[in-house]
DNA sequence: TTTATATTCAACCATTTAGTTGAATACTAT
DNA sequence: ATAGTATTCAACTAAATGGTTGAATATAAA
């Protein structure tokens, strides 16, 4: 696997795909071992090992050992970078949909 | 191209692109047309035409035809599904990013 | 100590992505 | 009408992604 130039290119590659969407919403209760969340895809246990990889490296998740298991759960930085990312284009687009709502109403 | 099966699908995928966020950043300040944004970077137009597609799929950015020149904008819609998108998390890593400062600050 | 369980690694394959080049289309200006 | 400009399309390539299988490793249980 090859190293990312921006952080936020992980970030979003890593949203960019439902099974792990579906996996950081099934940590949002809390921690999960990998076979916890591997039962619930039809996907190889391999497979769902390489998706927290790809999640782990964004800082989007964060696993520890624990005996032969390893507990995976969500991890605020990733997310937290992605927010900050959005947050400069939220006023630029609050203002686009405000005139947008201001055109309608006094095209009626 | 292959269509989405979900729109987050596309907006995080465009996101993921360093190119592609660029673009983004560029037209926070207004319109541009495709010539325009294509000047800046060390690509052929073909390429960055793509990369348009790509945002306009989903829904990051709009294209309204003026003669022969494409006007290339930001759109509100995708931004702001991608931000709904965290909103749901926030809250959750916000508490984490607490509860770890209490830890620090309790440990020092 | 052997066996079972949890996880990762390595090698491989199909599909998608990001880029190229060259031709095609559509509009503007001469 | 002709030439130039703006953009897209089609065909192609290299690299990355998402998946598989089978072997390897590490820990726990019998």
């Amino acid at each position: 696997m090859v190293e990312y130039k921006s952080t936020l290119d992980g970030i979003f590659l890593s949203l960019a795909n439902p099974t792990r969407r579906d996996i950081l919403r099934r940590l949002a209760p809390g921690v999960q071992t990998v076979s916890e969340l591997a039962d619930h895809y039809d996907l190889t246990f391999a497979a769902v090992s390489k998706h927290l990889q790809v999640l782990e490296r964004a800082k989007l998740v964060h696993k520890r050992k624990s005996g032969r298991e390893q507990r995976v759960e969500l991890s605020p930085t990733g997310l937290q970078q992605a927010d900050k990312y959005l947050e400069q284009y939220r006023k630029l687009w609050e203002e686009k949909l405000d005139r947008l709502e201001m055109f309608l109403k006094n095209d009626k």
